[in-house]
DNA sequence: ATTATGATCGTCT
DNA sequence: GACGATCATAATG
């Protein structure tokens, strides 16, 4: 089994807007888990009032001004911890939120915990998304990009990475995926800004995913 | 099928 | 002291 090299910090050092869009189809990993990240949102610094860095590095939102490629972790709502990596240059306050993807390897073990929930609904949403990963606040501050216990990637062909990815999941990837930009959710400021970007197409999409016409 | 509500706690006012 | 970059469950059409 071949695990490409993680993606360099100086991808990351760069527009979020240009680093969005590049981080669908790549994949996330901690421990035996990885998810192929299907959805994501730009959150800007202290231009852009959704963002946690709007009001300046408070002790939360620091590491969003730290260096690029770093993990910056939050709970939300007080249950669900969300992963962000951090982007630009130091100072600039900028992220990519992680918001849904296909779990692409230690599938079993994750289905063994959820049994409940379908193959594409375990990392649909930035909630579910973090707790099949088992994002933890302890990874908040640490690199992706190598030489920490989150890693991110670009996605192998399919097959390569561990069990669970079916000849269905066998999409043609990132390369060839058509890419489509929104609002972004769950947010009351700036819901204007088109910052919310997706692979046209997933099941594994947290929102405006299409339900099949009745007819 | 959609809509309502409770959970739960760190962060900033 | 109010409010979330959310989700699961229950209730209702």
């Amino acid at each position: 089994m071949v695990v490409p090299a993680p993606y360099p910090a100086a991808f990351f050092d760069r527009p979020v807007l240009a680093v969005a869009p590049d981080l669908l189809g790549a994949t996330v990993r901690h421990g035996p888990v990885a998810v192929r990240i299907t959805e994501v949102e730009a959150y800007g610094g202290l231009d852009d009032p959704a963002s946690h860095a709007f009001r300046g590095p408070t002790p939360r939102a620091a590491v969003m001004f730290g260096p690029p490629g770093w993990a910056y972790v939050y709970l939300s709502y007080g249950i669900h911890w969300c992963l962000n990596i951090v982007c630009g240059p130091v100072g600039e306050g900028t992220a990519v939120l992680l918001r849904a993807g296909e779990v692409i390897a230690g599938r079993e073990a994750v289905q063994a915990c959820w049994p409940k929930l379908a193959a594409r609904d375990l990392a649909r949403g930035p909630g579910r998304l973090g707790r099949v990963l088992g994002i933890a606040a302890s990874l908040t501050a640490t690199p992706v990009t190598g030489g920490g216990p989150l890693v991110v990637h670009p996605s192998p062909p399919a097959g390569e990475l561990g069990d669970g990815r079916g000849p269905a999941a066998a999409v043609p990837g990132a390369a060839g995926e058509r890419i489509e930009r929104g609002p972004r959710v769950g947010i009351t400021a700036a819901t204007e800004r088109p910052w919310r970007f997706w692979l046209v197409g997933e099941p594994s999409l947290s929102a405006a995913r299409p339900r099949h016409r009745r007819r």
